[in-house]
DNA sequence: GCACAACAAATGTCATACATTTAATTGTCT
DNA sequence: AGACAATTAAATGTATGACATTTGTTGTGC
């Protein structure tokens, strides 16, 4: 755990870096605690303004927690699948933004890592489950529903799918891919579906995970992605036909 | 843009926040300059140094950039994929080794979305990534190699798969899968595996992408994903009767 | 023995100063 | 006028020292 004391510039960089590795090697275990500031900035050479930004880089990452008080300090933080929830959505919705994804390559990822947990969920669904899936999609067949609440059952509708596949690397790799690209493909799309037609669909997903299956999941995951590109589609040249109108 | 005054405690994360939101509510667009350190210090009434704490956060997190000299400062950084990359690898090492995930889960949700590339690598693979996986199964079948190389070989065949896919969003989800996982199952099961066999599959699966065959390629992959998990048992077993034996 | 006050150790925050980097500006020479 | 060097200014990077706040521990009086 040592840094290079001749280059000059991104010192907390290179402690965060140091730190790091020596988490990810096993080095320092989970909740194990650092050195206290002042004793790491001793031990690095630095001032405790460098090492604070050095421990609050990590504290982003969730790799440590701190503590005030008399026995606080820093602490190796058990990373929890919760917690890289939120990360993985974050990320997955700049990477979205920021880098023109045209709609059908985000539509076929979401829909392609979606359709891996078909099998599973229909093997292993659970009565909580179902009843989560039947309950989002009845509310998603009231009228009086506004578009985000709509939206927002769409992406707890999925959750339930992905976690009825019961393995937690799974949900965790699939949070990106419902959280960020299902509300993207909500906003673009709400002006011309039919939410008759995806109730209709969400109703036919529950039934098949309640028969168990699998088959038929996929394939009713496969025609949501179909009717959801033929959607975008058709806004797309909505869109194109009244620029040139103009 | 605004924090609380009140709580006393955090204010770095609280800034760190309040610009987060900034950057994905789409307020702050992509290479927009942020006002300087001192600037926003008397923006929100706190000293530069907790300015500067919430900043590395963001830095942490690839959301901003910094530059120094004249026109320098903090920029909102455009998100690559490459970027995102190397910190879903950190968090799915970090996710698999701390929170005790059995090997036959892990194995379970790797193989599970690498299946989910089969149809569409099988579809769109080019001539260079028959090519890559080519070398890399050759790579595997020399003797001299150490398991380390055998692995990143192993890594690198994979990705290739991965990327034959052709969609980055595949690309940047799997990661994790490929790279954090697939050497954890090297590591377990390196004594026990018969590299003839994991070439041979290698091979084939080659072969099957070459063909556009998307349902072969599944079912190698099934076959890959299933002799792994039978090593993966076989060592716990030896392990256990080791353990009986003491 | 228990309540309560004092203490100590740690993080959280502030203020200020100086170092370094970098681009723009200015100035000078040809 | 144009090219090149020196200066300047603005920004981040780092250091120092102080104080505030939180929180467990210790000790004292009853």
């Amino acid at each position: 755990m040592k840094i290079d004391p001749n280059s000059p510039s991104d010192l907390s960089a290179q402690i965060a870096k140091a730190i790091r590795d020596a988490i990810m090697s096993g080095a320092l275990i989970v909740d194990e605690r650092l050195p206290s500031e002042a004793e790491l900035s001793e031990k690095f050479n630095v001032s405790r303004p460098t090492v604070r930004e050095a421990l609050k880089r990590l504290g982003a990452q969730s790799l440590i927690r701190t503590q005030r008080g008399a026995t606080g300090g820093a602490f190796v933080n058990r990373l929890r699948f919760e917690d890289a929830y939120g990360q993985q959505i974050t990320t997955s919705t700049l990477l979205l933004s920021m880098n023109e994804v045209s709609f059908a390559v985000a539509c076929e990822a979401r829909y392609a890592l979606e359709r891996a947990c078909a099998p599973l969920a229909a093997e292993r669904r659970t009565a909580d489950h179902l009843a989560t899936m039947r309950a989002e999609a009845h509310r998603q067949s009231q009228p009086g529903l506004t578009d985000e609440a709509f939206c927002a059952s769409d992406v707890a509708f999925h959750r339930a799918l992905v976690d009825a596949a019961g393995n937690p690397v799974i949900s965790y790799q699939l949070a990106g891919a419902v959280e960020a690209m299902q509300p993207l493909m909500n906003m673009i799309t709400f002006t011309a579906r039919s939410r008759e037609r995806i109730v209709d669909l969400h109703s036919q997903i529950a039934d098949a995970l309640e028969a168990h299956n699998g088959q038929k999941v996929d394939e009713l995951l496969c025609a949501l992605a179909h009717y959801t590109d033929e959607l975008a589609r058709s806004v797309m040249d909505a869109r194109q036909a009244a620029r040139q109108s103009d």
